[in-house]
DNA sequence: TGATTTATTTTGAATAATCAAAATAAATAA
DNA sequence: TTATTTATTTTGATTATTCAAAATAAATCA
């Protein structure tokens, strides 16, 4: 098995290895398989069998029992995938008028169909973007990613002003509350309190009265500079 | 075998079956099986297979060396794709600006990754528009399609004016062709002459100096209206 | 009508992606 | 360090889709 197609799925395991990566931030780190399969929806066992066979074209590096690693070209194969996925859905919001919370779905079948041509096209009409609506940063065409560090809602200081930055959490519902706050990207905001036995931490919008709480949980994925 | 996944394989055969179906078009023929599976690049075999998949989840009905037809399900699921095809050419055209030529590939992918939703978007858009770029009528939301009986090159009368309506023909050489020669739908044209032992039609542009000879294999994908 | 050609179907096999469940390795607890 | 738990890998199957090539039916030719 050496050739493999460019199929959807290895977009797919690609772009989650990718984001595993990260998220567990240390460079360097193996990605372990149980956190792979859970974030695909496959059983660990198709994991495994996917794995060996992406190694096998040199995408990623893989130790048994250790987990699994993008390689360069890995690396920058999804990160193309991601440039389409974030490209698209800044599209879908700005052109289509689409909500914020619906559009990941979307952009989650549509981001193995659309050509290069088209991205470039959509890159060309947003004015060559640099984040999407979540604010996550958009990759250029050459797979190249710049990534600001930012803090948490659980990191930052109370009682600043701080720009809400980025969101790195695709969930629907979740989306829709903040939306409904708007506390979206772009929007100022001060962290009143944080309650490590409430496990939740106080946050209000610059300009509104009133305070909203959100668990530390989903707190840790609101990502916010200094205003 | 019998649910069937609404994979984009099954969306191609009953868009393929739709269209064989339509081009010998008289009604209630079955189209046989060597003329779909030429259409969708694979051996027979496949397609008897296929279609007999199909058969039993009751989306075609299938005589074994005769050919195969649309259910009114089938019908409706692939009048729906077909709905989502030629929203999206149309819109790739006149929003992202893309050539007529280079769409229909594009569309061909997008189309089986498109929701209800996005698809619905863009009809409201473009303003509920009732043909794609290539004058290929959209059929609405239930499935519902009204196709105008016009004449092609091949039929139509000389030296009459006459306006370019649809071009059934989806081959991105020919297109880029018609283009260059502004012989898109909408303009309006004259048929100068006819010849049979020449094997082509020759037509021009109202407005043009210029005659263009068409084969007439060609010419035959060339629907007209009177002008 | 019998022979030949052409179209279609069948059969057997392959590939990609998956799961269930058994086997094994690694980590943890006692 | 042994026993237990947890994570990972293997094995054997399954589904969807495809092809190659053999078998068969239908159509055409002579």
């Amino acid at each position: 098995m050496q050739p493999m197609p460019q199929s959807s799925t290895v977009e797919n395991y690609l772009k989650a290895i990718y984001q595993a990566e990260i998220s567990r931030n240390n460079c360097g780190e193996l990605v372990p398989m149980g956190q792979l399969s859970s974030a695909l929806g496959v059983v660990p066992g198709t994991a495994t069998t996917m794995v060996k066979a992406l190694a096998e074209t040199g995408l990623v590096r893989y130790e048994p029992y250790a987990g699994v690693q993008l390689t360069e070209a890995g690396e920058r194969l999804a990160a193309l995938v991601l440039r389409r996925h974030r490209l698209i859905e800044l599209f879908l919001v700005k052109v289509l008028d689409m909500s914020w919370a619906e559009v990941h779905e979307e952009a989650e079948r549509l981001e193995h169909a659309a050509s290069d041509r088209l991205i470039d096209r959509i890159d060309a009409m947003l004015g060559r973007p640099s984040v999407d609506p979540h604010g996550d940063p958009i990759p250029d065409a050459d797979g190249s990613i710049v990534t600001p560090r930012y803090q948490s809602l659980v990191t930052c200081p109370l009682d600043r002003l701080l720009v809400l930055s980025r969101v790195t959490n695709q969930d629907t519902d979740f989306l829709r509350f903040l939306e409904s706050n708007e506390l979206t990207p772009g929007q100022s905001i001060r962290v009143e309190n944080r309650d490590n036995a409430a496990d939740h931490v106080l946050v209000r919008r610059v300009g509104s009265q009133e305070t909203v709480a959100i668990g530390m949980r989903a707190a840790a994925t609101l990502l916010v500079a200094n205003g």
